[in-house]
RNA sequence: GCCCGGGUGGUGUAGCCCGGUUAGCAUAGGGGCCUGUCGAGCCCCAGACCCGGGUUCAAAUCCCGGCCCGGGCGCCA
């Protein structure tokens, strides 16, 4: 390990270039000599030779480790020979940073590929390759599209609290804090306090944040600290301007993603379509129907299971060829207290759903207090343990609705992942909180 | 949480059913040869059966328990 101190590179003469990475490979032929460095950008050779590079530069790169990290200086050949390379350069001056340690516990140059434990476990490593890279530089522009839609049709970027003092929301179970004195909670969802600046008189919103659940799940879809950009609007008409905002949101992310990064996008072997909108909506009761044709019973009025949303993309990938789709009017009994009913057994409760995964739950919010706060006591909770949130509704509330997309989930479905911690640069799962 | 499958050098695997040579291969590592390699090539070296118990003359292999990992379901976005 350890490294060599040097005085850093400074540019002297014209045409010389600098650059820059981790070493991938060293390949010494004996009389000439090989490093391939690699960066974020790009591959490198540096091709060096008895006779004509200085003997110190050879000397320098005699136990030059894979994955060591160095600068060169040099001159840029012209007609590169080097095939799998972008660039190909003489060296006149190298300098060592870092030298790696020999034995590496898994191969970032991918010759014998790892299991996911083992990247995990060694995730820096892993996240220098450049297919990995590639997930985050293509989540980034995911986000960066998504973000611009918002700016652009006037929302206005907010942070809502991670730390709660009361644990509601969605049924999912909360990871509990000490706070000072007493029991806090982390946020599942930041749902209710998007609600609550919704009345404080900010009309169009989102929050761009993380969200933990502390669900056993073990499944390739499940994480228990997540990221979602989280939207909410106030004056609407109905739920119904809720989905048209998610789904050009979302039709605006991949659109930039197409866009600027076609070379990851290859590099993925991903080939990726901007969805037409608007998307498809499948409502509740027809669901029971649509699912019943498919041989798939569920019990009227009750909630599907995750068999029935991959059989649901079947259908409108037949029907409509979408891959994204809604499903709205949910049973009200198995949705929380808060969405709108749109009568006595059906809300105006939205799921977005994307390859047969639910990505989002959204719609309308009940903005009404009186009505909200029958609900609470149609849940079988106590109205006092929410009042906290309620009572804000008292003094003037109005129409309103939203949804939160997971963002790893689009992610991964987006790049047909095989697993929701690909799409996590250090993911947390019940069994895994280091690194 | 329930069910199923798996744990062999640093990494990735073969062997396990049907118990018995020195546990095979690839890659990374150490040494050597080579002036255009590009998954460089060739020669040599070193390196492993998850833990505990049981069955047996003999266990990587069969049985039991534990730990860890993956998948399906549930929970959930």
């Amino acid at each position: 390990m350890g490294g060599r101190r040097s005085e850093g590179i400074h540019m002297g003469e014209e045409g010389r270039v600098k650059v820059h990475g981790w070493v991938s490979e060293v390949r010494d032929l004996g009389r000439i000599r090989f490093v391939v460095i690699r960066n974020w950008k790009e591959k490198i050779q540096l091709t060096l030779k008895r006779g004509i590079t200085p003997d110190e530069l050879f000397e320098l790169t005699d136990d030059l480790t894979q994955e060591s990290v160095i600068e060169a200086v040099g001159e840029e050949v012209a007609e590169k020979k080097a095939k799998a390379v972008d660039r190909e350069i003489v060296p006149a001056k190298i300098v060592v940073h870092s030298v790696a340690h020999p034995k590496l516990p898994m191969d970032p140059n991918w010759k014998v590929p790892a299991q996911l434990p083992t990247r995990l476990d060694n995730r820096p490593l892993d996240l220098r390759r450049p297919e990995v890279q590639a997930i985050f530089k293509i989540e980034a522009s995911l986000i960066h599209g998504m973000e611009e839609w918002l700016r652009e049709n006037g929302f206005l970027r907010v942070f809502t609290p991670a730390i709660i003092g009361a644990a509601s929301e969605s049924g999912a179970e909360v990871f509990r804090v000490q706070y000072f004195d007493r029991e806090a909670y982390l946020r599942q969802d930041p749902q209710l306090h998007r609600q609550l600046t919704i009345i404080g008189g900010f009309e169009r919103i989102y929050d761009l944040g993380v969200n933990w659940r502390a669900e056993l799940s073990h499944t390739p879809r499940h994480l228990s600290e997540f990221r979602s950009i989280a939207v909410e609007l106030a004056f609407i008409e109905n739920e119904q301007d809720t989905m048209r905002v998610e789904e050009e949101m979302i039709r605006a992310g991949i659109k930039r993603v197409v866009e600027e990064r076609s070379k990851e996008l290859e590099l993925l072997n991903v080939d990726l379509e901007v969805p037409k909108t608007p998307f498809p909506e499948l409502r509740f009761p027809k669901v029971y129907d649509i699912l019943e044709e498919m041989g798939k019973s569920v019990e009227y009025g009750e909630d599907y299971d995750t068999e029935s949303e991959r059989l649901l993309w079947q259908y409108v990938k037949q029907e409509y060829g979408a891959d994204f789709f809604f499903v709205n009017r949910f049973p009200f009994k198995v949705k929380p207290f808060y969405v709108m009913k749109e009568d006595e057994t059906w809300a105006r409760s939205v799921d977005l759903l994307y390859k047969g995964l639910e990505l989002s739950s959204g719609g309308q919010r009940e903005h009404r207090y009186d009505v909200l706060v029958s609900q609470i006591r149609e849940k079988g909770m106590n109205p006092k343990s929410l009042e906290w949130f309620t009572k804000f509704f008292a003094y003037g509330a109005p129409p309103h609705g939203g949804f939160a997309v997971g963002i790893e989930r689009l992610t991964m479905k987006m790049l047909d992942l095989p697993n929701i911690k690909e799409a996590a640069l250090f993911p947390r799962d019940p069994e895994r909180v280091l690194p």
